[in-house]
DNA sequence: ATGAAAGCGCTAACAG
DNA sequence: CTGTTAGCGCTTTCAT
């Protein structure tokens, strides 16, 4: 490619194309754009008619390079189909694009071996912050995170101490409360369907152990993989019946899972919530459909989205925020009608 | 900051760093990176060893303005929260990041006001490809993208003439189509919960048409704003009953107006199908629970983001494909079980 | 309030 | 196969 001087051909109108028309220096220009304060009126306005003229896009890739500044914020997520994170990502880009910010969106599909290639082609657009879903996993991706020195804030995970900043709950707790919650209602022989995604093995581990401190036997548990399906829930509870066992309560990783839990348990004519109960994670929104037997863990996935994108907007804006780790909580919600 | 021709400090390490580290020229460094077969195995080693050394992570941005192509890709979506665009984006991003490009989103929320800014933060990437949903509405913003000539697909709506590439369906003959089936099972009473947005009144004023050329009264419509919201499926079959006036049927814009409308009859001892058969549109999965009483129109998101990622993939590969408009066509499902 | 000049980190001819 | 040399389009001191 001919290397012009600007001797502008056929390209998108450059911020030199504007200052010469508008008979001023470059810097002037950018002045306009960045820092009208710093311009005089007419100036300014001579400026504004030149732009609108030629049709001048500014380009924020050389003002990204020149200025050290991308205005991009990457956000990840294991996936926003059928999901729970959907919300969370909505609001975190509602939130930012309110800051000036547009976000970048990275899907791991729970998928920790991409989540390298994943994270170096992110850190290479040199986003201005990271909002990440959990933990970084490979320590090569850790180690690249800390030298990048962005600030960060993790979500939904509040487990091990986070890079920088967090918002989430403890898997833990909502692990323990699931316990406490089934053995309260007298639920005694309980069966686990769990998924074997990090965040679902840290409630699974943390329920089974409340549950035998409560004096229960250990749950079986059926795992099943890493994904939003219905139909896991299915054969999940079908694996957990294979042995011949009967339980009074079952579960489930996600509210896909328990869905799928009830519908084989309707296939196969066990009454819900009388004969089994069955447990939830997530409370999505089934449109008012939601089974009435369903228990679920309510979780508020917008506002975690709305306090991690605030939180960096503020730390973006060179104000500290007071506090760097936020527990959004959770609670029990009880579907079954009344 | 101090302008510094290179010596280096605190700022991460750059593809010169690795260069003289490696003791070779920065063209070299480039190319392991970005073409490894023109460089001798043991160059490309060393260049490796010095680029893990020191933690280089290359600068897309440096990258991007120096070659002009910016390996994003837009993609403009009303939203994704709760949403029949999450597959869709998801879809796109998947098929995306397998031809080596990553996924810009841009949320209007269905706000038009707000497009132009959009665009405008958006072009300024200069994403190397876009994908739309429907059509862009100010001129303003239509002449800019026109302009900027960046190769672009239109999704969900096949009406007007395409800026470039388009995969969706015909809105029109889906009105059409379930003007036809209602008409079909005998429904002559039939009244409409329909949202705002364009794509929705496309479908209502071609079902409308139909209907009255079928030989039905023109349909009764309850309007309610463009969100996926059930309440609003509620208030609007309350609407459409006001007036005493009685129905054998109502189509909805969407299934999550549908299954509002579903609930209010219950509340109001309506019997669905049976008093009321309720359409919905989009074919969203709730989990297996959808009401068995809901009829709905199938499309396949999921395909419509597979498809416009491909088809700006063979562009962007240089091989502009055979065809630019792509109908993928919808059906109807009657889900009242047997 | 405005301009001149240098350079952000990288790629792309071109030469060797 | 590798190095040299010019920029890409913008921001940012530093002067004026």
């Amino acid at each position: 490619m001919p290397q012009r001087p600007n001797g502008n051909t056929s390209t998108s109108p450059t911020l030199l194309d504007v200052a010469r028309l508008a008979g001023v220096s470059p810097s002037t220009v950018s002045r306009v754009i960045n820092e009208p304060a710093l311009v005089r009126q007419d100036t300014t306005e001579a400026v504004r008619r030149a732009i609108a003229q030629i049709g001048y896009t500014p380009n924020f890739v050389a003002g990204g390079l020149a200025s050290n500044r991308s205005r991009l914020v990457a956000v990840v997520v294991p996936t926003i189909a059928n999901s729970i994170f959907a919300d969370t990502v909505q609001a975190i880009n509602d939130t930012l694009s309110g800051g000036g910010y547009q976000t970048l969106v990275g899907l791991t599909g729970y998928d920790t071996a991409h989540e390298d290639e994943l994270l170096l082609a992110i850190l290479g657009r040199r986003p201005d912050g990271l909002i990440l879903t959990g933990t970084v996993h490979s320590s090569a991706s850790r180690k690249r995170l800390i030298a990048a020195a962005i600030p960060t804030v993790q979500t939904w995970d509040l487990g091990a101490a986070p890079v920088d900043m967090a918002v989430g709950f403890s898997h833990a707790e909502v692990g323990r409360a699931t316990a406490r919650h089934l053995h309260g209602r007298g639920h005694r022989r309980i069966g686990l369907v769990f998924a074997t995604d990090q965040r679902a093995q840290v409630r699974e581990a943390a329920l089974r152990d409340e549950l035998v401190r409560l004096g229960c036997a250990a749950p079986a548990v059926a795992h099943v993989p890493p994904a939003n399906a219905v139909a896991f829930g299915r054969s999940g509870l079908r694996e957990l019946m294979a042995g011949g066992a009967r339980f009074d309560a079952v579960a489930c990783s996600s509210d896909a899972l328990a869905l799928g839990v009830i519908s084989e348990a309707a296939a196969s004519g066990i009454n819900v919530p009388d004969e089994l109960a069955v447990m939830g994670f997530g409370d999505l929104d089934f449109g008012g459909f939601t089974s009435p037997a369903l228990t679920t863990v309510h979780i508020d996935r917008a506002e975690i989205g709305r306090m991690a994108a605030g939180m960096l907007l503020s730390e973006l804006a060179g104000q500290r925020p007071g506090d760097h780790v936020r527990d959004v909580g959770f609670s029990i919600v009880v579907r079954e009608s009344a």
